[in-house]
DNA sequence: GAAGACTAGATAGTAGCACTATCTATTTAG
DNA sequence: CTAAATAGATAGTGCTACTATCTAGTCTTC
């Protein structure tokens, strides 16, 4: 199909595609002529995937790229593409830590080593579990790493879960695919079941208060 | 204090301090002449509560400004508040719906419903999970809104046991301040553990592979 | 085979966000 | 008295994700 279909099937406006195609997150059409090329049904799919990416994940242009560079990489091992997955949806820490975050990151290194996860001591959200802990205390709400203790519980009772529903038959690419679909599209969809169930608990608790 | 007292001990810029003086999400200070204002430990606590919110749930300027408003706003019922935090915490539909995500939208009220859940026809929690429900159906995995139960049960249990940690003995201005602090932070680090919980269970499956 | 629609690629412009910098007229501190 | 600090106003910056325009060339349809 050429641009003007590929827009229409795709939802994404022409102008859109072209920017992709500069960035490189959406690979060449096959060209036909200095000024034609043809596009698959991949490019389509390829456009729904970094929609889904930037809407529900809320990855920027940049961090899909990284994750789309890391499905189309066949030398990465299957077990390393969740670490670029996480490391994408970031956010990454830009500058040094505050003293208080360094000293929680230890706190936050101890939970997991006390739940026996075996978790890269670059990870991403090593770093975000311990900013939501410093969080808390510098605004008063004390409480060690032990408040985390239940939803650590429940995090890896969802995670161990989520990951035995990957489609082991299919190719490489097809359960690269699925894993970061699942992991951010998933993730989205609990966060939004979360406040759901927090808006009734919240409706029923405090009512007529 | 004086203003750059202020930002010494809340580590934000003067200038900062300033555009957020007059975005209107950090009050004036006490004037004491045309050009001298004095700031208190509410302002510093304030901004603190404003970084974590942008930093930590993500927030843009103006949904922290919409938070702190219901906050301080003494009429707005506590059962209502956690609807006005989460939607700040957006995002919020801008255009018209496709028509699959209509579809989806009602495929969510069921399992709301399913699972006697009170919630507003409004939130756009509802949305955001049509949204997610649709990105699997267009990416090509299937499944209905069943795939979402699992998960829908363990943030029943997630929401009901959070907000039984409230304390109620405190003054309305407090618990409304630990409830819309403890939707943003817990959300945040359960993300962080569900992603350290996800890469230790992938290391462990696909160690190897 | 001519007219009009379409296309690739280049370049430049836009809108929104969260600051950041500079300036003026003060006020304060030493 | 003088140097530093301040409130408030205005303008500028850097980034992101587009969006618009332009040119030279290619289909398509009558």
């Amino acid at each position: 199909m050429r641009i003007s279909e590929l827009s229409r099937v795709s939802g994404v406006s022409i102008a859109t595609i072209k920017y992709y195609l500069r960035a490189g997150v959406l690979g060449p059409g096959r060209h036909t002529a200095r000024n034609q090329a043809q596009y698959g049904d991949a490019h389509a799919h390829r456009l729904r995937l970094i929609r889904v990416l930037m809407d529900v994940g809320g990855l920027s242009l940049a961090a899909v790229s990284d994750v789309l560079d890391a499905i189309d990489d066949n030398r990465l091992p299957l077990h390393r593409l969740m670490g670029v997955a996480h490391h994408a949806l970031g956010p990454h820490a830009t500058a040094a830590p505050a003293p208080d975050v360094t000293e929680a990151q230890s706190d936050v290194g101890e939970l997991i080593e006390r739940l026996g996860w075996k978790v890269s001591a670059r990870a991403p959200a090593r770093g975000a579990l311990a900013e939501a802990l410093v969080a808390l205390r510098r605004l008063g709400y004390g409480g060690g790493v032990e408040v985390l203790a239940p939803y650590a519980e429940l995090a890896g009772e969802l995670a161990g879960r989520e990951l035995t529903t990957v489609a082991t038959g299919a190719g490489r690419h097809e359960v690269v695919e699925h894993v970061v679909v699942g992991t951010v599209v998933f993730e989205a969809a609990f966060v939004a079941l979360r406040r759901l169930a927090q808006e009734h608990h919240s409706a029923v608790r405090f009512a007529g208060g």
